[in-house]
DNA sequence: TTAAATTGATTACAAGCGTAATCTATAAGT
DNA sequence: ACTTATAGATTACGCTTGTAATCAATTTAA
């Protein structure tokens, strides 16, 4: 729940958050190290970083002169936030349309439906 | 299904898609009188019908010196666009999650997951 | 017929983003 | 004790977006 939120996070930032979510405190080198697959430049990963702190979105504790970060904010929060975002600006809010184009679209599995039915039983 | 789109479209651009998506050909001022409650300068709306001729989005025909435009897309087309892009990015690409958010998030209404249901069931 | 309004085209400009390079201070290697 | 590597901070730079203003041509109003 929380502020409200005004400092939005943006694709690659959410890519570096993920790994501090994974895991975390990490120091930048750790979390270079697990996008190593990326290919994205160290100092890129510093700039992200650097960011997610400006906006609040990290916080850090020094360790000598390197700082281990920890995420502010939880993975479900943003998730429901950029859900909600999502809703409004591409479907006006239209939550029905929405789960019919990802449910035609994507050609679920019959694990996927089972659980998606379940979901449903318990939503009341 | 056409020629893959490499010209996303941005949230006013479609905010004025929209307009000519449920009634086309318009004029400029046609679709700037359509979108008089959004408080957006007329320039600003022309500018937007600018860009998205610019991206193939929208065509014209010339009415003397008018233009009157049409979507050369359709908004499914870019609905599944979007919603495909947003799993991918936010979600990477996990749809039991998605939809996990979505519909704990949202607290249907009994219609609302009547027809989810239906539409699972439909789904083979 | 001369002035004003309107059209689309071009230009503007700051903020955000992707992608780094450079700067400054310090730690570590030799 | 120097040199070099490394950490974080600052700066860079082109592209997109939001939000228009200006310009040139033309139509309309007075």
């Amino acid at each position: 729940m929380v502020h409200s939120m005004t400092n939005r996070v943006s694709d690659s930032e959410k890519i570096v958050l993920e790994v501090l979510w994974q895991e975390s405190p990490l120091s930048s080198q750790e979390v270079i190290a697990r996008l190593e697959d990326h290919g994205w430049n160290k100092k890129t990963v510093k700039t992200f970083l650097n960011r997610l702190v400006k906006k609040n979105i990290l916080s850090f504790t020094k360790q000598g002169r390197r700082y281990m970060y920890s995420p502010t904010v939880e993975k479900e929060d943003i998730l429901s936030e950029e859900s909600n975002g999502f809703l409004t600006r591409v479907f006006k809010g239209d939550i029905k349309a929405l789960l019919a184009t990802f449910v035609e679209n994507k050609q679920l599995s019959k694990s996927e439906l089972e659980y998606l039915k379940k979901l449903l039983d318990e939503q009341k």
